[in-house]
DNA sequence: TCCTGTCGTAACCGTATTGGTTACGACGGA
DNA sequence: TCCGTCGTAACCAATACGGTTACGACAGGA
């Protein structure tokens, strides 16, 4: 959904659009505005979009569409990492439970490391020239 | 969780256990042993595993722990896809929201597969040796 | 100055997921 | 026959998520 209203408003903005506004991205995904307020406040706290309130208020992308990835929109939207230890800490007096938890941390780094490097070949403005080329 | 459940069946093999309960499966993870049936159970279905019945009865590797990528454990365990597109379906009569699904899926198929790639490089082998390395 | 449109945010709901727990039947070796 | 273990259902509490309503804050125009 962050994707696709960070497109939106890449679009409206070719189209003359100053600013859009969460009702307009709404409709387009076909959502509720206050979601997408919400998530437009977590891209906004990354420095993707700011806001403007008042009378012709709305969104507007703070860099060009070709130059926000995938991966900056992951990270901003799922902040917490992806990967959750055991909820319980494992038995501290078992070999593998006692160790088990510094073995797979660096594990689970690369893992989000190489996830986020894949996401990062992706750009907003890509999102948008594929979805307006799909069929 | 089902890492360090493979990593203990391991290391009880390599103790000379014929098989692991789950009973004393769940005391090194912490936590219940139909928590830890659960999980086997999922594994067993992706041929990771066996589990017996009747008396002296428990779980087994069904290959080498050498050979039981992470990726796989990850796979059989998180079997639907990370990345899920819109809860609603997006509105076809806007040309991001008719396109934005086609548009993200191979992008979404690509950052499953470069996590995969990423996670088939640690075994259960290696968890367990990492395991027992820890300070 | 007031009015209007939009954001910002809190509050609440329903649903789904997850790990945990209890319970009990099924199985199979001793 | 007995006993230990798996298999599975049922239920619970906590959490997360998208959705919805409501309302104050803000800013520009009439």
């Amino acid at each position: 959904m962050a994707a696709h209203a960070l497109a939106w408003i890449e679009l409206n903005a070719r189209r003359g659009g100053e600013v859009a506004t969460s009702e307009q991205i709404a409709n387009s995904v076909n959502t509720n505005p206050v979601v997408i307020r919400r998530l437009l406040g977590e891209l906004r706290g990354a420095g993707l979009v700011e806001s403007r309130r008042g009378a012709g208020a709305g969104w507007r992308l703070l860099r060009p569409a070709e130059s926000i990835s995938l991966a900056e929109v992951y990270r901003a939207v799922e902040g917490d990492p992806q990967f959750a230890l055991h909820p319980a800490t494992p038995n501290q007096k078992c070999p593998v439970g006692q160790g088990i938890r510094s073995a797979l941390t660096p594990v689970y780094d690369a893992a989000e490391q190489a996830l986020s490097a894949e996401l990062a070949r992706t750009s907003v403005a890509d999102v948008l020239r594929e979805s307006i080329a799909a069929p």
